[in-house]
DNA sequence: CTGAAAGCGCTTACAG
DNA sequence: CTGAAAGCGCTTACAG
């Protein structure tokens, strides 16, 4: 392993040139004469050089690194397998690049920023992903102030000097509504997110609307924190009541199977008592019974055009906003007619 | 924000020391007059000096992080929220440290080995976690050559010079197949996982084990790569037979979730007429119906050990092996008697 | 087009 | 107990 011990100094004796001119070599910048830099790469490649990414790190003040700090409660965490697969798709892109993820699980937002400070402070990352974005969330003028490049995952309600990659989620809650009322159902309730979450409330907002436009009265809405058991709580007390619903829309899938946990316990068949749907499609949709009609969200898409995304940033300065095909009905067996009464 | 610019030039002056001598007292090393390292400290403080992680990483030949590779295929990453857990485990341990977790998500086993490679090839990583051991697992002669401290997630089956943190499984397996047979039930199967995972193999000998132990004709067994997919089609297979178990033991919660969606489907109902348990105790297994009786694991605990034993090994060069609390029972509703003919 | 030198900000033998 | 110097391995003005 004696190779792993190569430096620039080695190259530059062996090709009889100075390190300067090998790192100019090195990195594609003018100044050296073509066969003087095909030599260069030559010896380095011979030696089997490879430049330190510490030494690189030091004197160009930066880590080629990328962060993603995740705020969210553990059971909220553990059951929602948006993360895994986002970061599937950032690896996808990043281990082509020579760049690593790091990432940090954090219990709360104070810790959250906090996380931010020392990432930039130590240096550890030259940009990082935003997600689960907050209304006027802290974290935008943080990373500004900062200096830090960043990507948010979805626009957030203020300014922000980010690009923005965004799936468009209100047309899977719209759609999920106008299938529901034209099944024939007008009493929909809706399950819905935490309302810190920009998500959260923007899905709220669109079953309201999409309420309206179906000319159906106010739906219920239960606020939750996105966890299985707050799912299966409002559930409890949605069907709990004298006069309930004959279809809810949750906003997202671990609540919705929760949700059809609490129907079977009481004995509320679905679809045939109560249709449901769900929000984000997780493999467990298709296996549940019935399965589980539900939008589709694609979270390893995102976290290659979010990737993508940061990188372009990072490189040239700037970097346009993407839209991503946005989140669709996928139906399966949880929503029928309502029965007759 | 001068502050950030500070170095140990500055403290070096103001202090009216030279800069070995700051580097002596920050680090707490002999050779600093105890006035003198007093005086130093404050006059660093009073700066705001904050050490730089990549000088000290280049002249240390150190970076101050831990990693995780994970190899898993996106459909079992996704619905297995034991990662989630577990790095939130480690998280909670590196966050007092000053330590970066780098995160990798790879496709395969070729990609994950080149990954390790890579990882110390550029310096980015002090030590990983290895999770998901294999069969005569390729990594740990690879590590070994490589010279980086690790830690594995269970027991390896060969040799290893590294700390293994445990939490036996077989206890489980064992009581969950003591405790089907204690209801009534003799034809008891097994959803394993997949064979070329330890913790696979592990859990399947252990039923086979326990159910001879029981006094029981050998089970049947059917082998899947732990996907929720698998474990639906495992079901359908067992239940699909003229004469079908009475109980089926699935090696994880996502395949026994499928199952419990498989029985629903084909009109057999849980636990009257098919008695099912599961593995891991997700958050998922209270809220399905009827709640999973399943073992429990801890991920999170497990992270925390992890993550402080790797430390431990970085530190000191050597780390006892810890054993977990053994993963327990957790009696729910998905079991009872076996219906009489 | 090329080279020699200084600099990134620490740590670590080596002298005294 | 303390200081001055070299070193970690790159990059980047600055001269020629």
């Amino acid at each position: 392993m004696s190779a792993d011990k190569v430096t620039i100094a080695d190259v530059a004796r062996t090709a009889g040139v100075s390190k300067g001119l090998v790192s100019f070599a090195l990195n594609n910048r003018p100044g050296v004469g073509a066969e003087t830099r095909v030599r260069i790469l030559q010896v380095a490649q011979d030696l089997g050089w490879k430049p330190s990414l510490r030494a690189r790190s030091l004197s160009t003040q930066r880590s080629f690194a990328l962060g993603l700090v995740i705020a969210r409660n553990p059971e909220v965490l553990a059951s929602d397998p948006f993360f895994p697969s986002f970061i599937a798709g950032v690896e996808s892109i990043l281990s082509t690049e020579r760049r690593a993820l790091v990432l940090s699980v954090v219990p709360d937002e104070e810790t959250e920023l906090q996380t931010y400070r020392s990432l930039v402070a130590d240096g550890r990352v030259d940009g990082v992903f935003l997600s689960d974005l907050r209304h006027n969330d802290a974290r935008i003028p943080l990373l500004t102030e900062l200096g830090l490049p960043a990507v948010t995952l979805g626009r957030p309600d203020g300014d922000s000097p980010y690009p923005a990659v965004t799936v468009d989620d209100t047309p899977g809650v719209t759609a999920s509504v106008r299938y529901l009322a034209e099944l024939g159902h007008r009493r929909i309730a809706h399950v819905a997110g935490s309302p810190n979450l920009l998500h959260g409330t923007r899905r709220r907002e669109a079953f309201a609307a999409a309420m309206a436009a179906a000319g159906l009265p106010e739906g219920q809405t239960v606020e939750t924190d996105f966890s299985v058991g707050a799912g299966s709580d409002a559930t409890r007390r949605l069907l709990g009541q004298a006069i309930r619903p004959t279809a809810i829309v949750y906003a997202n899938d671990p609540m919705a199977i929760a949700g059809l946990g609490v129907a079977h316990e009481l004995g509320i068949r679905i679809p045939e008592d109560l249709s449901i749907t769900g929000f984000d499609d997780i493999d467990f949709c298709r296996y549940v019974f019935p399965p589980l009609t539900t939008v589709s969200a694609a979270p390893a898409v995102w976290g290659r055009a979010a990737a993508t995304t940061l990188l372009h940033l990072m490189e040239h300065g700037r970097a346009d906003d993407v839209d991503l095909p946005a989140a669709r009905l996928i139906i399966r067996g949880s929503a029928a007619p309502p029965a007759r009464h």
